[in-house]
Formats: structure tokens, sequence, C-alpha cells
DNA sequence: TATGAATGAGGGTTCATTCAT
DNA sequence: AATGAATGAACCCTCATTCAT
């Protein structure tokens, strides 16, 4: 390939890589219901018959977003089992990945959860599976600790893996809410802990006598 | 006040009440974006005009089913406070709630965590006001639990409020999400358990030793 | 006629004529088209509905108010007919109808100008027709001046016509958009005699020599 | 700029020009809240979205046909402040180009007598201000006579200024009620001297002793 | 690649009018 | 006479998408 293909190919990527971007900003702002295209292209600074022109309609711009997501996250799930490692690390990693990407996209984690996640209107079959996959990664993790003894064994695994994920998730959604930025590495850190701690080992006091 | 009038009024919140059901039905399949008014007024067995008789407008539509959620669920945290319960019911209350509203409107739970949590793009501030007094609602239950010494005091309140209310939530909506219905209240109760329990003391196993 | 009835003739006059005045203030407020008929039985401090058991449609609403304007108008005409004072007492009875009109339903003068008299889009054949008999009453009495060696013959009839009742017009519409009231019968006389010295003598200066 | 963009531009304009010209059109027909977008584009020959290209909304579009009246007769009183002409001079050129417009673009004169300087409902404070800044001007003519010794004295300047816009707005506006063309430089020229032959030296005949 | 003029289906909203009570 | 719920035609405006340049 010559320097100047790679060169083409670069600034194709990079053009895209921008259009995704403002799309993610915007949608944030507006919801990606009332996210015009022409804000898009004006965020990114082209007109907006470019965007048609990397992305061929709205739906299918949102549906790369979505796909770069479930990819990411997919190949983490892949990592994650790849590794041999135990119950503990493994969750601790997901609940890392879920933090990660909120500190460098904040927007992409903010629309996921709202307009993907949780709205049936947008959830084809597809999409659903995706989702289930994803459930079922995690339970297979969560039903592993089962079978080692290190997780309760008195609920189902569906049930700890909605508890696991729902802490995980609404931690996240309540920083996107309120707009909270995490303050550096050791604070992430003390996040990740504090939601698996609490998961593992419940909110109840063990150290002393309760009195109720 | 004569009977009449009476009839009157009655007949005209019974319409108030249909075309509110019809809203929430059709904004569950479409999205609320997506829902048109034709299409309410359509399931309402009415024409669109009269609609416009009972709210002013969609987005006015749109406030009431929301406004009407907040007030039965700040009517539910002020009994709660009142009653002065340990903590443990007083959790359990919460997830009864949310639990009980799914069973009879799984729309409105949806379209409340879907449309209205999420969205930033919806958050104006009197929504956000809401949304912190719910919050801070429930923080003062959980204070309470870590001032009484039964749950943890190593985490914040608020984080512990986050973790709580995620559980609950991420329950439902993954119920919402697969279209499960709770069968009975038998089920009822013991999801209920199972979160409360999970939340209280952990996902880790006490009774056998941990093999890792 | 029995009493009784006569007391319901006189309570259906004494309500029409409340919608009829109403009608006049909110159209004055909001202009023809956009006076809603809500908005004029609300001014009148009835059901909407029943201002079509008086009134037909909104159309007959109007052409009610336009045809007692036009009724009035030709039965001073037919006044000013049949005393046969002289041109000068004739033009001033016709500037002092507009006025005396102008005191007392500022709007009404309002809307025959604005919606009716300049409108081509109110301008059915029927209207265009009394206007023209208007303006040929008025003609008449103009040329009656000419025959009679009082008004200049160097112009022909109609136009002195459209000079006369431009002024005059133009002098009420100028009250009316800047919302004067007329002081009292004097001012009104002052006014009255001003538009007819300029009209019948110019406005140029007779007294010294103009010094161009 | 390039030729390219000449081009580009001189289109925008032409298409500019266009729609307001259907405007005009429309709105003479069928008056100003009566005339649909839609039928503003189709008489353009265009689609009613690019309307909404062009100008915003149609009250912009309304707008931008008033303003364009306004600066032209703006522009127009300030050439006749800037030539220090006669009161009689002056008078006629205003005289002039309310006739050469009303020549030009019949339904521009209409929709400015009927639909602005008329209804109260279109008189914003702004619209107002332009209105008295015109009148304003006039005035200072009529008043600059009145020091000259060329026009009487004995009345206020403003009336005069009623009587004399009065004079011409009527025949103005009576001949676009009546659908009358002006017929010629020659049928304008005398028009203009009518009006002001009658407005400076009045109605009255003063050849002949009048009978009355 | 890049632009933005052009299109038109879609959907919210208004309001005159009807009609059951 | 009186009310106001109910209807639906009409109309403004938005915005995804196409296409000529």
């Amino acid at each position: 390939m010559g320097q100047k293909m790679k060169d083409l190919q670069d600034s194709k990527k990079i053009k895209e890589k921008t259009i995704l971007e403002s799309a993610l900003k915007v949608m944030k702002q507006k919801g990606f219901h009332k996210a015009r295209m022409a804000d898009i292209a004006r965020d990114a600074g082209i007109s907006y018959g470019l965007v048609y022109h990397y992305f061929g309609t709205k739906e299918e711009l949102f549906e790369t977003i979505i796909e770069r997501w479930w990819d990411s996250l997919f190949s983490l799930m892949g990592e994650i089992g790849a590794a041999s490692k135990n119950v503990q690390q493994q969750l601790g990693r997901i609940i890392l990945f879920f933090l990660d990407t909120y500190q460098e996209h904040p927007e992409l984690v903010n629309i996921f959860i709202t307009e993907i996640s949780r709205s049936t209107a947008n959830l084809n079959p597809k999409r659903l599976d995706l989702f289930k996959r994803f459930i079922a990664l995690t339970e297979n993790i969560i039903a592993g600790g089962q079978d080692k003894g290190f997780l309760r064994n008195d609920f189902k695994a569906r049930y700890l893996t909605y508890i696991f994920l729902g802490s995980l998730e609404t931690f996240v959604s309540a920083m996107v809410l309120v707009d909270q930025k995490i303050k550096g590495d050791a604070q992430k850190e003390k996040i990740a802990r504090s939601i698996l701690e609490v998961f593992l080992n419940g909110a109840k006091n063990r150290k002393k006598k309760a009195r109720t």
C-alpha cells in the first residue's frame, strides 16, 4: 500500500472518529431521538451531507456506536475468560472496564445505559441477543464462583448477576446523572473496591454487634 | 354537589385515566419520542383532539405521568419515615413498592427508568431535584442503619444507597426487558427477600470455607 | 305579546349584544382571524356552545357586525340626503358620524377599517357593492357641490371623494393606532372642522405671501 | 470571490426573490393569516420545505417583506431630505413613490396597508416605531413648509400630515380595492398632481362664486 | 470528498363546529 | 337556553435523506 493511500485511509479514519465523537456528544445533550444529523455535523465541523458519505443513515451511525461498545465489551469478556483468575478478580475487571469507559467517554456510557439498555423500543432481537450474551457471560463467572463454593448457592446465579450488574450500573449512571468526574486512578480503585466489597460481603456491619 | 355533577366528574376522571393508560402503553411500545398523540388517542378509542382537551400538550401529558409516579413514591417514603420500623423493614418496603408498581404497571416502571431516570435530555432542574430528594430520603434510611450499627460504617451512606437502589432497579428493569411477569405474591416476596439478603449479607458464601 | 315573552326577548337581545361587544373587543385585540370563538365566549362570560345558539357560525357573527355598521352608515346617508343642507354641512355630518362611532366603539371603527375595508380576501361581491354604494352616495354629495359651483370642477367627483374619505379615514385610524381618545365634544368639533377646512381650502397658506 | 460563488449567491438571491413575490401574491389573494406556506411554495414552484430553508418561519417571511418595504421607504425619505427641494416637490416625491410601488407591486401596497398599517394585532412596538418615524419624517417636511410660510399655520403640522397621508393612502387603496391599474406614466402624473393640488389648494372652487 | 439546496413524509397543535345532556 | 366534551380538517414546522454541483 502506497504512502498516499495510507494517508488517505488515515484521514478517513480520523474523520469517522470525529463524527462518532460528535454524535456521542450531541446524543448525550439531546438524547438520541432529538439529536439531529445537522447538529452532529455542525459539531464535527463538516456539512451534514458528508455524514451520509461516511455513515449511510442516522440509524447506521447509531448502530456503529453500539457495535463498537459491544466489541470492546466482548473483547474484555474474552480476555477475562482466557485468564483463569479467581471470581473476585474477574468481577473486578468488569467493574474497572465500566469505570474506565466512563472516565474516557462519559457520553458513551450514558447513551448505552439510557438509550440502549433500557428502551424496549430500541431493542430489536439482535440487540437483545447481545444483551443476553453479555449477561450469560457474567452469569458464567458468577456460577463459576458458586461452583467453587466462593459465592453463595442459595440464590440463582442469574439473580446474583442482576444484583451485581445493577450495583455497578447504578453507580456509573448516578455519576453520569450528577456529572461527577472520577478524579484519578486512586478514586477509581476505591470505588471499584467498594462495589465489589458490598456485593461480596453485604452492607451489614460484621464488626460490632448490631443493635437492631 | 349534585349527583349529576359527581357523575360528570367521575366520567372525566375515568377518561383521564384511560388516556394516561393508553399513553403508558404506547410509550412503552415506541418510546416517548416516537409515541404519537394519534396513537395514544386511537388506543384510548377517542379522537386526538380530545387528548388536547384533557392535557394541553404531549409534554404536559408526559409530565402528568411523571408527577403521579413521584407522588406515589414520596407518599410511600413519607409512610416509611412515619412508621419507625427498623432499617431492614424500611428497605423491604421500598423494594416491594417497586415490585408492586411493576406488577400493576410494568410500562410505568419501564418509562420511568428508561425515559426519565436516565436521559439527561429529560432531566430539567425540577426533575433532578425530585431525584436527589428521593436519593436523599433513601440515604437517610441507610445512614440511620449505620448509626444504629446495623449497617457497615466503612463506606459512605451515599455509596451504599447507590448499590441498594442499583440492585433493585436492575432487577426490575431486567424483568421489564425480558418481559417477565411476576407470578403471584409468593414469587414477589421471594425476589424481595433475595435482593435484601444479598444487599445485607453479600454474595459471598458464609457457610462453607471458600476454596478460592 | 305577554310580559314574559317580552322579557325573554329582551334577555335574548341583551345576550346578543353582549356577544357582539365581546366579539368586537376580542377582534380588536387579536385581529379577526386570530379571534377564537372560545375567546369571545369567555369574554362574554358564557360557554362557546351558546355563541352558536345565537349566531350560527363565526362568519355569521362577523357578518352581523358588518351589517349593523352598514345599516347605521346608510341610515345616516339617508338622513343627510333627505335634509337638503349645503355640501359643507353634509360632509361635516359624515365626518362627525365617523368620529362619533369611534368615540363610542373604537373597536368597531378599527375592525371596519382594518379587516373589512382593506382586505380583498374579505371582499365578496356583496360587500364590494356596499362599499361602492357608500362611495357613490358620497360622490353624489361631492358632485352636488360641484354642480352648485361650490366645489372645483377641474377634478372628477370620484377623485375628490377619495381624497375626502381618505383624509377622514386616516385621521380616525391614526387615532385608533395610537389609541388616542377623543376628549370631549369640543375636541371632536375641532377635529371635524380641521378636516373639513383643509379639504375645502387646502393646506396652503392664503394669508401671507408664501416664500416658496 | 470566484465566479462560481457569485453565481451561487445570485441563484440564492433569485430564489429568495421568487419566494417573496409568491408570498406577496398569495397573501394578497387570501390575506396574511389565510396564506398557507404550502400555497406560497406551490406558487413559487418549490417544495414548502425549501421556504423554511430560506426563511425560518412564516412570521420571518412576513417580517422580511415588511422590512424591505420600510427600507425602500426610508431610503426615499433620506433622499428627499438630502435634496433641499421645496415642500411641493418633496410631497410630490412621496406621492410618486407610493404610486410607483403600487404600479410595480400592487400586492405589496395592499398588504402593507391592509395587514400592517391597520392591524393593532400586528403592531408590535418595533413596528409602531417605524410608523411613527415615517410620520415624523413627513411631519418634518410639512412643518418646514409651515415655517417658510408656504403652508397654513393655523393647524398643527401633525394634523396636516394625517390629512396628506390619508388622501394619498386612500387613493392608492381605493385603486387596490377595485383593482384599477394605473395606465401609463401620464395617468400617474395626473393622479399625483390631483392629490397634491387638492391637498394644497383645497376642494373649494376658487374661480367662480359658489352659489351656496 | 464535500457542500448545502431541495424534498416531503411525519407529527404536534389549533380551533370551528357538532351534539349529547 | 346552556354547557363543554368530542371531532377532525387544516396547517405549521422538523428533519432524515437525496442529489446536483
